[in-house]
RNA sequence: GCCCCCAUCGUCUAGAGGCCCAGGACAUUGGAUUCUCAGUCCAAAGACAGGGGUUCAAAUCCCCUUGGGGGUACCA
């Protein structure tokens, strides 16, 4: 039988960091068995613009190169797929439900069974449906009927019997069903609830696997009554654990007092930081959408598909007992249910970053050199359109910088080279230990400066060999005065190789800033 | 309250009775390298929640306790 998974997102505007591993997991199994993956959109509750909630998602799905077999955009034999257009297919089950005395119309007020509930807790045991309305007599019930008075469907549990599923995580898990009350399967309204919505489309979708977050476990046992009352198939289950908020085993979340106290993680905080940083630089605002928690975040400040991919496979899923970076064909080649561990797992911004490191790794210059020109002009540090002399620019920049470019948005620190000799701004604290405290700083530095304006060359290894015999002709340290030439030529403390950082300056503003400098000292 | 799930270094995990006085990765700390930073290399520190069983032998199986989490909706 082929394997088919499902990714069944709610049109929320956004994506949720924790749903994308949950649907990357689905994603995984499904081409792992050379199946298909299904997406279908959960919008029940339609209240916005459909078209403008689920353009994110979708859109978070393409960058990381999830592709679906069915869905939104692409249809397929199942269609449609978006649950507000697959309203006959809950009627027509409720209808089968309620002939055969399985579901019934529970004409309870909500505030009486409110009030039943709340007299169950009182007494500390659980809670189950009084179902008054099953004691009226036929005649009773027409008449309710005829004076169209609101009720809601509830689907009628047999308390007599107990629920087992054989979870691929969880192992066997069981229910007595004498203290689950009678779940509601159609609102007032005559609209479907999720529990009974899901379970019909899985059967029609015939999804074979069933890969969601463990908060769903519970829900489990309703859905399996309903398979069985309506006749289909069971799925298989597979109950992943949720991903956890940085250092903690709390369900990740998207609320914003949440988002609050993440900000202040000292686990968390770190990206956080990161998109305070850089966001207002290239035109977005931190927020709701646009935070840690939410994919689209990660691309926005340069973060590549492999390393999130990389870094999602390992939340709750290993391969073995050393491999950490795996590409996402790999992952698909080795991906199984069994090696899904149980526990939550937290989301670990450093290890995160620690996959960053270990894929831009793999980019060559040319490709980082493709992502970061759009930061920069986003930015505004450089025009546009790009022209070739730019281009040529910002890769010499790419290469100087090496390894010290981790995301995208990395190259965003380095405005030194970006900005006009008068805008550069000196680093306070790294101008008074560089150039003002050691008393030699000036007069080396003007010497120096000298020798730079007459270097015939200002290619890194000359001006290297340059400074190397100047500073053993004076008999004296390089870093003497390299430390003065670095502050004064870049603004800052620290950077690439000093050679590089001139050669990509040149001669004319090289010898500017440290003019510049040295009238400030 | 009731139901369900979970429990190995700070974090992500390996471990399916002897290979484990518990392995890897990230983070941390020290050292080496360099003009700074980043990187790289080397090293160190760091865990089986507790208690009972079962067994010749338990991180691994069972029970209890504790702790954590999820669900308890006319949300998904």
């Amino acid at each position: 039988m082929t394997v088919r998974t499902r990714f069944a997102p709610s049109p929320t505007g956004y994506m949720h960091i924790g749903g994308m591993r949950t649907a990357l997991f689905n994603w995984l199994w499904a081409r792992h068995n050379e199946g298909q993956f299904i997406l279908r959109v959960d919008d029940t509750d339609q209240q916005r613009n459909l078209d403008e909630a689920l353009a994110p998602i979708l859109h978070a799905f393409r960058w990381l190169g999830l592709d679906w077999d069915e869905g939104p955009e692409k249809g397929g034999p199942h269609a449609p797929y978006f649950q507000s257009k697959r309203g006959h297919l809950y009627r027509q089950a409720v209808e089968l439900l309620l002939q055969q005395g399985k579901a019934y119309r529970d004409f309870d007020p909500p505030e009486v069974t409110q009030a039943d509930r709340e007299a169950a807790e009182k007494e500390k045991r659980p809670f189950l449906n009084i179902r008054r309305s099953l004691d009226l007599s036929d005649a009773e019930r027409e008449q309710y009927l005829a004076e169209d008075r609101p009720h809601v469907i509830r689907f009628l549990v047999d308390r007599e019997s107990k629920v087992e599923i054989d979870d691929h995580i969880r192992g066997h898990v069981e229910w007595d069903c004498g203290l689950i009350a009678d779940p509601v399967i159609c609102r007032g309204d005559g609209s479907p609830l999720y529990n009974f919505a899901t379970v019909v489309d899985d059967a029609q979708l015939e999804i074979t696997h069933v890969i969601r977050a463990e908060e769903h476990l519970t829900n489990t046992a309703v859905q399996a009554m309903l398979f069985d009352a309506l006749g289909y198939a069971r799925p298989e289950f597979a109950h992943i654990p949720f991903v956890a908020a940085p250092g903690s085993k709390e369900k990740l979340s998207k609320r914003t007092k949440k988002l609050e106290k993440y900000r202040t993680s000292p686990q968390f905080q770190k990206l956080f930081q990161i998109a305070d940083d850089v966001l207002p630089k290239i035109g977005l605002k931190p927020g709701e959408e646009m935070n840690p928690v939410m994919v689209a975040y990660y691309e926005a400040v340069g973060f590549l598909p492999e390393a999130i991919l990389n870094g999602l496979s390992r939340l709750g899923w290993s391969f073995d007992d050393k491999t950490e970076n795996m590409s996402l064909d790999f992952v698909t080649e080795h991906f199984t249910l069994d090696r899904v561990v149980k526990g939550p797992a937290g989301l670990d911004p450093d290890k995160l970053l620690a996959y960053q490191e270990y894929w831009m790794g793999q980019r060559s210059v040319e490709e980082k050199v493709d992502a970061c020109l759009p930061f920069l002009e986003k930015a505004g540090y450089i025009d546009s359109p790009i022209d070739a002399a730019e281009v040529r620019f910002v890769t010499h920049l790419v290469e100087a910088l090496g390894d010290r470019i981790k995301l995208f948005s990395d190259i965003l620190q380095y405005d030194e080279y970006f900005v006009s000799d008068a805008d550069m701004t000196y680093d306070e604290k790294a101008f008074e230990k560089r150039l003002r405290k050691p008393e030699e700083a000036g007069m080396l530095l003007r010497e120096f400066r000298e020798e730079l304006a007459a270097a015939k060359s200002f290619d890194a290894d000359e001006l290297d060999a340059l400074l190397h015999e100047w500073v053993d002709s004076k008999g004296i340290k390089i870093g003497q005065v390299i430390h003065a030439l670095r502050v004064a030529t870049t603004g800052k403390p620290a950077g690439p190789g000093m050679f590089d950082c001139l050669a990509l300056l040149g001669k004319d503003r090289c010898l500017a800033r440290i003019d510049r400098a040295l009238e400030q000292i």
